[in-house]
DNA sequence: CACTCATTCAAACGTTTGTTTTAAATGGGG
DNA sequence: CCCCATTTAAAACAAACGTTTGAATGAGTG
């Protein structure tokens, strides 16, 4: 088996263990075992097991964040004189994101893992994602921003914490919802981010005190 | 020490820190060290370190869902005849949780805990949690639906999931705020319920495709 | 006082953890 | 062909874990 082999063997197995059973809870050696390496080969590639979690969350999370950008910045020119609309800004981010599941077949174990990132009690992990996260939220930040002038900047600041934990929660239920109440149907991606962005949207727009 | 004040003083320290640091990373010599009591003590009076942590949720969790669901039957009686409105529903709902960090000194641990349980990886703390909320969910989606007689049963359910997940990441923001951007104002538990309420409410009642 | 029994205690149990260290085998690129 | 990064197997490491045990304690009762 070739470097490159054994490296991606590992992150796709972690990437299954962890988004199952967390990352406290997942051991090397299930990891090693299940991808058929040696146990030192953690240690070897990746230094230590949060050197792992670390490599797991930015093979996926730096892509899909340059896609988020990618999105923003082109529907921030295409506005650039014109008024900007808040649901055009929260499609931006919420598309990109949702539609990951479909990319890559282990898209639903990415974004259940990274989906939990925020709520994770392992400081560890969190550094790591918001860390990541810090450029997209600000760009997203200052695009609600313009799309919605009138709104304080603490209220901005606290409709976005809403939205993304209506999203980061949204992320988790694709692979499973862990509520489901009797009549819950499933959807695919793009349906639901049909469903979750008129949601936001009207959100973000509510009037204010 | 009495039995009761050794209970108590386990469950006060056990909440704090499976608060602090999720409950796979607390170890139970950190909790009775902490406590003054003997390694023993929990499994003697709680069973296993399983057996905590259900007392731990289900010590604050029943007396909350108790009073959420006695705001939701007063607002469905209230409005017998007339027309349900949502954000009276949503506001039944949301105000018993957030205000929950003002009924009791250790109210902002309970609900960090509690707004992490549906992001828990750990199978356990998810179905002791989901198990205590079954009935508030499902009075909770009655009273939604009423109060949208239009909306379809699926978008209802997956808008419900979008109000659950914005709660909850703003149950867990009370404490500290993961994602604090710059200028991110603190809130007290009255007025985040009157920011996130009016959210919630245009995102119910938000027309669907 | 003696007895009871729930409670507390120190100590040890067996298991699992991440990590490191051996030494030998492997195999692709210069 | 040979070098050297890589892989492997095996073992050991110290540390931490949840749990169990049996003796000590001590308040309440007859």
């Amino acid at each position: 088996m070739t470097q490159h082999e054994t490296k991606n063997k590992i992150l796709d197995v972690a990437e299954k263990l962890f988004a199952e059973a967390g990352y406290k809870a997942t051991s090397l050696r299930a990891i090693t075992s299940m991808a058929g390496v040696n146990l030192a080969a953690v240690n070897y590639h990746f230094g230590s097991k949060e050197g792992l979690i670390s490599a797991v969350i930015e093979r996926r999370l730096v892509p899909l964040n340059k896609s988020r950008l990618e999105q923003l910045h082109r529907v921030l020119v295409e506005a650039a004189d014109q008024s900007l609309q808040a649901n055009v800004v929260i499609r931006a981010f919420v598309e990109p994101t949702l539609m990951f599941t479909e990319t890559l077949p282990s898209g639903k174990n990415f974004l259940t893992l990274v989906g939990r990132a925020l709520a994770e009690p392992d400081e560890t992990v969190r550094k790591i994602f918001i860390h990541n996260m810090q450029e997209v939220m600000t760009v997203m930040r200052e695009a609600l921003g313009r799309s919605l002038p009138d709104l304080p900047s603490d209220v901005l600041f606290w409709r976005l914490n809403f939205l993304i934990g209506a999203l980061s929660h949204t992320m988790r239920c694709i692979e499973k919802c862990p509520m489901a109440l009797e009549g819950g149907v499933a959807r695919d991606a793009a349906s639901l981010a049909a469903l979750i962005v008129p949601f936001l949207t009207a959100g973000m727009e509510a009037p204010h005190a």
